[in-house]
DNA sequence: CATTTTGCAGTCCAGAATGGAAGAATCCCG
DNA sequence: CGGGATTCTTCCATTCTGGACTGCAAAATG
């Protein structure tokens, strides 16, 4: 289309430079972290723009105001998993159920080590309904929610998760996973756990998985 | 030892008056919504005291600051869950292991019902290392989850909970029924789950009870 | 290399949040 | 009912916040 509206005498914008590229990718790291950290309304953009070494103004000019930022922050985050857990499932395509699940779990736990503000970010952007919610979860929750409860209600079917409600179940399991991490500050001094420790983080997903998916594959 | 001052020439304070109680109780409240809503940071003072239908000075008189607020806040909604929960374990005394933890899971999930501000404050105060943070493990956290994992313990070498790291297992059960309480706006619409509806909370607690504790009790 | 667009620094503003001072109203207790 | 402590209200100075604006520097394009 840009290139016919050339043709037709409209200009055609250049490219954008590599220290934009940069700028904005330093100021989306910070927001993720400063969002993360203290929620929408706990966040300044003069803190964001500390964070990233970077004059405030400059926020506006790339993402217009304080919300966009967010939404761009929050779309990083989570097409990053995205990307990260289609890779995992594309790797075991093919295999059982329990198979896929489990690398599911261990694709999620691993994600929510390296960017924990995912956690964080839906417990606090569940504190009360408001439009970043309801973004989140059409853009996001939603799609990779219901591709996931076919999966649980296979396992159920086949006798290797525990039966019940699968919405439930699988909420669950993403609690049980992803909170973990997100509460990494706390349950070193309150439950001992470190989980910068190498191992925790398998020892985690396995545990995940010895929990919710007891059942033994058929063979 | 008031008394005592008294008698010894000190003086000695009056009572505290019923409309100060009111003003307190009702600053309590505001700042346990208001934190738990929008984090430490994203609360302002001013916001409190317009929730809680009180000029905002008075959080200065009642409280002295901010912080000393957020500590009072605190402290009731932990002491508050405390009091529920050894209530319920007092009805269940010399009851067998499972059974008090069965009664300890149902408790959990209906304080989180009743108070989800708990979960939340605690997602978000792990955050980052602070020394509100500090305080709640010291206070509330440790001494509650120490007793418990004695319990969890037990609970594996009998076999009704399944082996591995306590604390983990401890602590996933926790996420699970607390995280699916303070995720309330967002299970609605992402999952088709209403943590409104009549039975949802014991459905909940059941299959935490199900998933976590799948052994039988010996005879 | 000249021109034009893109990106950035610095400044500014109106509104909101903050802590705190000072005085008025209310209530307890003798 | 009066003195003294408690509780509350009004007000202020300072800082912080999101966002707008201007002009200079850097890079892309022909």
């Amino acid at each position: 289309m840009s290139e016919q509206a050339a043709a037709s005498g409209e200009k055609v914008p250049r490219k954008q430079q590599q220290r934009s590229i940069v700028t904005q990718q330093k100021l989306l790291d910070a927001a993720i972290q400063a969002f993360s950290e203290n929620g929408f309304k706990g966040t300044s953009t003069r803190d964001i723009a500390e964070r990233a070494g970077v004059h405030h103004p400059l926020i506006t000019y790339h993402f217009k105001n304080k919300d966009q930022l967010w939404r761009a922050a929050a779309q990083k985050v989570f097409s990053d998993f995205t990307n990260s857990l289609s890779e995992s499932l594309e790797s075991h395509r093919g295999k059982s159920p329990k198979d896929r699940m489990c690398a599911m779990i261990h694709a999620y736990v691993r994600y929510a080590k390296e960017q924990p503000a995912m956690h964080k970010v839906m417990v606090q952007e569940s504190s009360y309904a408001n439009p970043r919610l309801e973004w989140l979860i059409e853009e996001h929750l939603q799609p990779f929610f219901e591709a996931t409860f076919g999966l649980i209600t296979e396992l159920q079917q086949l006798g290797i998760a525990p039966a019940g409600n699968p919405a439930l179940l699988f909420n669950m399991i993403r609690l049980s996973s992803g909170g973990l991490l997100a509460l990494g500050n706390e349950l070193k001094d309150s439950s001992g756990i470190d989980i910068d420790a190498p191992g925790t983080l398998d020892e985690i997903a396995e545990m995940v998985i010895q929990v919710f998916l007891p059942g033994e594959a058929p063979a």
